[in-house]
RNA sequence: GCCGCUGUAGCUCAGUCGGUAGAGCAGGGGACUGAAAAUCCCUGUGUCAUGAGUUCAAAUCUCAUCGGUGGCA
């Protein structure tokens, strides 16, 4: 039905496991008339290169990518820095007529850029984590479940006893706010100042694999180790927020566990790299209204993209 | 060539006195309210190498065949 008279930004939001094909396809589809917003909890932080599978600097100028090394690697990013980054990049792309592409592998982000965050829950509080940190230590994750059940039953039925972080995120927020978490409510409507195209990107699992097997190879080859060796002795220790993540974390356990090898450590860094994208899969299945691709498949992908961008172009022309 | 050991889940292996099998890893499925590459939950049917025999009953005992492996030549 024509082109709607709208101010909502029409966005493209393309994202699949780790090492499906993102990065070629996004090249070729957008080169010259979109930009990208990087949707990846990793590639945000700096020095962080080899291992996140971050974009080299040819291509960065062949396309501008956004929310790329924008942390030091002590310092925690997290899904409301990215909504609100990602916000502010969109508009500006949008202002300049190019089409804001959303596209990586950190499938909460995405589902929290749609939907939005929970209206009046507190940030994470930093003091108040290491408190908690600590009693759990102390007297067991049971003992916190307990807590929880008494100040946010409806929340504590929802999550496992063992599922730590949840539980301590429900519990900040009660301290913080005497509430429990189940009461900031969040609806599932997608945010009404965007149109949405959600493109998923996947392969059969056995082709998938033998990427990440491939891919594992090359970062190992091309230096991988060697980048991490510089992180620590440069100072950093494992434990900072950035280096929580798989390719990095493995070199740490090795450290730690003195007895492997770097070919073990390559396994893990594929075995891990494997149930990650498992578990990126089962994330992205349950997000609604996504049209599902094989990455190899352009000329379908370039007419859905078209597809949506003549209906919604407005704002995009003149 | 001879002697010994061995063949069970994708892999490594367990399986008692004969009663049609179970661990670890890998794998599979799922959850997701400001740490998310995080965190957490659920999940084990397989020609017991093949063929024949003994037996009410064979992964288990016997024989043959075909693999593997160690030793002696």
């Amino acid at each position: 039905m024509g082109t709607a008279t709208t101010n909502k930004i029409p966005l493209i939001l393309l994202f699949g496991p780790t090492a499906v094909g993102k990065t070629d396809l996004v090249l070729e589809l957008f080169r010259g008339r979109g930009e990208i917003i990087n949707v990846d909890s990793v590639q945000v932080y700096r020095k962080l290169d080899i291992g996140s599978a971050k974009p080299d600097k040819s291509y960065l100028e062949k396309l501008p990518h956004h929310l790329i090394d924008i942390r030091d690697v002590h310092e925690q990013f997290n899904t409301a820095d990215f909504i609100r980054l990602a916000d502010e990049a969109a508009a500006d792309i949008a202002g300049r007529g190019l089409i804001p592409v959303l596209t990586g592998g950190t499938a909460f982000y995405f589902k929290n850029f749609c939907i939005g965050l929970a209206q009046g829950a507190p940030p994470g509080d930093p003091a108040i984590r290491e408190k908690l940190e600590r009693e759990r230590l102390e007297r067991g994750i049971q003992t916190l479940w307990t807590e929880l059940e008494k100040a946010d039953p409806v929340y504590a039925g929802k999550i496992h006893v063992n599922d730590e972080l949840r539980i301590m995120r429900a519990l900040e927020v009660f301290r913080q706010t005497g509430r429990p978490l189940s009461s900031f409510g969040q609806d599932d409507k997608f945010r009404d100042q965007y149109e949405y195209c959600l493109i998923g990107l996947t392969r059969e699992r056995e082709e998938l694999y033998r990427r990440i097997d491939r891919r594992v190879d090359i970062m190992m080859e091309s230096g991988l180790p060697g980048e991490v060796k510089a992180l620590a002795e440069a100072g950093l220790t494992g434990k900072e927020p950035g280096l929580d993540a798989i390719g990095y974390r493995e070199f740490f356990e090795m450290k730690e566990r003195g007895c492997m090898t770097l070919s073990d450590t390559a396994d893990r860094i594929r075995r891990n790299s494997r149930r990650y994208a498992k578990r990126q899969l089962t994330f992205f299945h349950s997000l609604p209204g996504v049209s599902w691709f094989h990455p190899e498949k352009k000329k379908e992908i370039s007419l859905f993209i078209d597809s949506f961008l003549s209906k919604h172009s407005v704002s995009l022309l003149t």
